[in-house]
DNA sequence: AATAGCTTTTTGGCATACCAAATGAAAGTC
DNA sequence: GACTTTCATTTGGTATGCCAAAAAGCTATT
């Protein structure tokens, strides 16, 4: 997907997909010798994939402790999630003025193509699916052309990614959000931007709820999860 | 010799104190096996240590290149400012419903020790005039008790170290900052976010403009720098 | 049999050696 | 004389070796 220039981040990129589809749960640790012998690169590039990845937010780094991949509570998300809306508002709102129409056309092709994948997707198709969501957010802070905007808007999407994964491939959230992603194109097709900042920032606060169910929900399983541990 | 923390973070603080102390200029290089030597460690905490600078986005990082202290372009300077002023807004907003009653008095106490200061400060104390400056902004963004917010928005604050500093310190500055100041505190303290949230943005509304007048000054000066350059 | 202390092993941190790409200078050609 | 091409030097990128600290396992003692 992204024929990253620079070793570490094809390394990060590697890393953050395993992290997304779950290889490597939350809490695991991540040994620098480990994984670099089993991907054939040396410690020091992987050591500045984990870096990154730190930075990120997806792992957590420890002194002299193996880094291990980042368990937020739901606090910690909702707090991470309160900040990406006032971004991702910021970025509608100047995307308004300051987008050209071709961009909001990519825009809108980038909803169509999600819509259209959103009725039939299933399985690995899903995280196609998720990324085409992500590209969806990512092309709207793009295109406030600010660039420090975009950069910011990027590491919180990176460090919720998980969460906003296990929210996207929620079945009963489709519906919801293809009609705020429309309202969205709307809005910044008529360059309307209290229009746009309202409806992100109800996508956003949907997100939210979300993921108080979801984590409500793994806290239920989390007593059969440690016995298995247990069994084990 | 380790009190503090990790050594690339000490060689990340201590090079940063040199970037905001102009002793390494915008635009100069930082070619790590100069700087490694020269502070006798060697070059992979230090390049770990640049890594951390570009993430605070104080350095550049090119593919291939020696990394250079950034020197932000009045548009990059003037869309920081654009992200800083959503996340203060955001810090005052939550403030007024996280904040705890000590927390606002620290902010007032911090806003009264600014004033005193500002009335007087000349010459080198003018950098603890800004120093109170920055813990006031710094104080409120943590009182949100969003800590996701309060370290992006201390990213974004040393990002602009140098340029809230050379605006902070004008004199003809003052008067505003003083009066912004305490409406900011008079709004925590009867949490009003409406009223917050406003005179924020009004605050950094003014930083901009001060940002916009200091690049047309140095940009009228350029020529004279270049000149020197050219004897040099 | 349980626990405390010691030893072994694992793992991350730092230094350094080697490699490849980019830059600047010098020389040769048009 | 100017431009291009090439080669040497500079500089970042990567691999690897050594060291210190932490974790785990074992033994000895109570």
């Amino acid at each position: 997907m992204t024929p990253s220039s620079t070793l570490p981040e094809q390394i990060a990129t590697h890393l953050r997909r395993n992290i997304l589809r779950g290889v490597l749960a939350p809490g695991d640790p991540i040994k620098e010798r480990d994984n670099a012998l089993e991907m054939g690169v040396s410690r020091t590039p992987l050591r500045e994939a984990v870096r990154i990845l730190a930075k990120e937010g997806l792992v957590i780094l420890r002194p002299a402790r193996s880094p291990v991949v980042a368990d937020p509570s739901l606090e910690e998300a909702r707090a991470s999630v309160e900040v990406l809306q006032a971004l991702e508002t910021l970025s509608g709102e100047l995307a308004c003025r300051n987008a050209s129409d071709a961009e909001i056309a990519e825009i809108r092709r980038i909803f169509e193509q999600h819509s259209s994948l959103s009725k039939t997707a299933e399985g690995d198709a899903l995280i196609d699916l998720f990324e085409v969501d992500m590209a969806f957010h990512t092309a709207i802070a793009r295109a406030s052309h600010n660039p420090a905007l975009a950069e910011t808007h990027a590491a919180f999407l990176a460090r919720m990614w998980r969460q906003r994964y296990l929210s996207a491939v929620q079945r009963r959230a489709r519906d919801r959000v293809h009609h705020q992603h429309e309202n969205i194109v709307l809005g910044l097709e008529a360059r309307d931007p209290k229009r746009v900042g309202a409806e992100i920032n109800a996508h956003i606060s949907a997100l939210i709820n979300n993921l108080v169910r979801l984590y409500a929900a793994r806290d239920a399983g989390q007593e059969i999860t440690s016995h298995e541990k247990g069994i084990e």
